[in-house]
DNA sequence: CGATTCGTTGACGAAGTTCAAGCTGCGTGG
DNA sequence: CCACGCAGCTTGAACTTCGTCAACGAATCG
């Protein structure tokens, strides 16, 4: 995959592809919003800076997912997370008219974008390092389709950033949810669910 | 305003209104979508349900505002903060075809939703309580246009359930507020900003 | 082989929750 | 009209959790 006939940053004829490798920034807040983009290969990060520095992550998109639907300007910016094959539509056109992709409509890639948002709320709505990060593991495994092996291609600044919660204490909880056998870490990046009922009761706060 | 001449929970002839007493729902989560409003007058919330008992408000509307923007199935719940008038809106249809509001598309609704829920992300991602209530407060005098007087409209449970704190230290940080004279509480559901700039810096995290 | 980045772990302190009590405003009923 | 109960708000004290500071280990790269 990647191959070097897909532009990276650019279109293309035909199949309208962008390729950015992990870490590449693909769209900037503040700037006009000339493009929306659906995720074909890889993963994504939206994030938003505040003035002091600090970085709120506002979700992950993995392959399907809609990026970028602003009107205007954008609201926040989207970096890859890992190398990713990313399909560029100009805005106000129906994405990949050539493409193998079903057709999407403006309106069904708004509300792929507000299930997000709400998936993203539904995290933050969790009061303890625990119940977030218990939930952010069932998100990620019903999103990828795998409900035991999960993998987190973001790295740990990620997944703080997103759960609003330090490095420091997203390592701590993991290893805790190992020791209490609820997953097994295999590396940093890697983890099977081994007490999927117990993992759904963390996350809904059940004592 | 509220006259008996409108229905209250369901709709009338003509312009297609509602009327919701406070603490009444407007529609329910996992029930089927098969309308959506526009607030007209009053407040509304949009809240999450957790198998704890807790509860996430997800955002509040206030008029010109868009609720229950779903496709199938409710995925929150809403309720009126305050008296209430909303609009009816057929799922897929234009609102309000023969009221005096200017014509609002399935998108732009959309796009309502999405602007709200961005909102309230960019409170979450706030980390110390004094961030998110400054925040807060900042949010609320934008959206109903007084730079000064800003009204709480909500309890303090609706507050803390946003911000994801306890009406303990939403009480304590509005007093503590009140003592470094960022702002002036006259009673529970009205306060004054006295220094704005300070307040803006609070939200952001400056030191 | 050093330099750098990323992740883990421990000790400590600050911030927020919990528990408990008391206050205020409001509606109800005697 | 006042007594009473209730709901919402505030405040204090004790406790818990998470962030901060610091050190260290592992992997990667020039």
């Amino acid at each position: 995959m990647l191959k070097g006939s897909l532009a990276r940053g650019r279109d293309t004829r035909g199949p309208r592809l962008l390729m950015f490798r992990k870490g590449e920034t693909i769209y900037s807040e503040g700037e006009p919003a000339r493009a929306w983009f659906v995720v074909d290969q890889g993963v994504s990060r939206t994030c938003r800076f505040y003035t002091n520095g600090h970085r709120q992550v506002i979700g992950f998109q993995y392959a399907g997912d809609v990026l970028g639907c602003d009107a205007g300007v954008r609201s926040d910016c989207a970096e890859a997370v890992t190398d990713m094959i990313v399909r560029y539509c100009d805005i106000g056109m129906v994405p990949c008219p050539d493409g193998d992709a079903p057709d999407a409509s403006v309106e069904d890639s708004l509300r792929n974008s507000l299930g997000n948002l709400h998936r993203s709320i539904s995290l933050f709505g969790r009061r303890t390092a625990p119940e977030r990060l218990a939930a952010f593991i069932l998100m990620l495994a019903e999103r990828t389709g795998f409900d035991r092996d999960v993998e987190l291609p973001m790295c740990r600044t990620d997944i703080g950033d997103y759960l609003g919660l330090t490095i420091h204490t997203v390592s701590r909880t993991l290893t805790q949810m190992c020791r209490d056998h609820l997953i097994a870490c295999e590396g940093p990046h890697h983890c099977c669910i081994l007490d999927h009922a117990a993992l759904q009761a963390l996350a809904e706060g059940v004592d």
